[in-house]
DNA sequence: ATCTTATTGATAACGGTTATCAATAAGGAG
DNA sequence: CTCCTTATTGATAACCGTTATCAATAAGAT
């Protein structure tokens, strides 16, 4: 595996071997999913696109992968209340952003950035904590 | 049971009644508990202090109380993203209201009635849905 | 007091996630 | 390129919150 140079030189590649970690192709096949993935996804449907890249791949590996991607910084974990949690790519276009979720149908709404009146709004409700 | 006449004059027991519903022991502590506690209880949080008042109510029953009064529209499940659904009273007191949560210690903040400001927000971000 | 049937508690089952563990392969050394 | 260490993997079982099953119980109408 990884003896073609799929994905040789994203970055994310030099920042998993700079912290030790190996590249390998489960790892690389979830990170290509969740980079042209814009929509939060949650494990399984991670996976079952994963295996349509490297059919041999399991689940666990997918939970493992997510995992380590999360405390790494590169992807989000993001809880939009449906039981499951879903993960999104930090990348450099999507900014810091929040979610405005609907509670009846949990639409995820992300606003990439607060405007003025949001901010103001925002620091006023949670001065109170 | 309900011999003594315990609740008997709660808004809810007619509610229940009204609806074919039986006031039961373990409906009615669930009820108590819900009325006094104005934090969002977890069915496990709730099935501790119910057991504190009938030792011999199951967990199971607590579920299925729940998710009878969520459908009578006694109670709201709160979703906040610790993988527990969480319950709190719609008493008259406490109006309809949101809930902000901070996404890092899972903080939950009430609002009992939206500002104009607020209003006004919401209404321009989710007027693009 | 009786009788119907909604409700209950114990148990098993379920779905998402994590722990266990032997087998495999990434990547450095020679 | 080959070998060697050990991080990583996949299969399986375990875990936790929640729901389905089912015989036993009790609410409340008669």
């Amino acid at each position: 595996m990884n003896r073609n140079g799929r994905g040789r030189n994203k970055g994310w590649h030099r920042m998993m071997q700079g912290r030790g970690f190996r590249v390998t192709a489960p790892r690389e096949a979830v990170l290509s999913i969740l980079e042209k993935e814009q929509t939060h996804l949650s494990a399984k449907e991670i996976y079952s696109k994963v295996i349509a890249i490297e059919p041999s791949v399991g689940l666990t590996t997918i939970y493992r992968t997510l995992e380590m991607l999360a405390e790494m910084g590169v992807i989000n974990r993001v809880e939009i209340g449906d039981k499951t949690t879903r993960y999104e790519i930090k990348s450099n276009s999507s900014k810091h952003h929040h979610h405005i979720i609907c509670t009846n149908c949990r639409k995820v709404i992300d606003y990439s950035e607060f405007s003025e009146e949001e901010k103001k709004l925002f620091t006023k409700m949670t001065k109170n904590i």
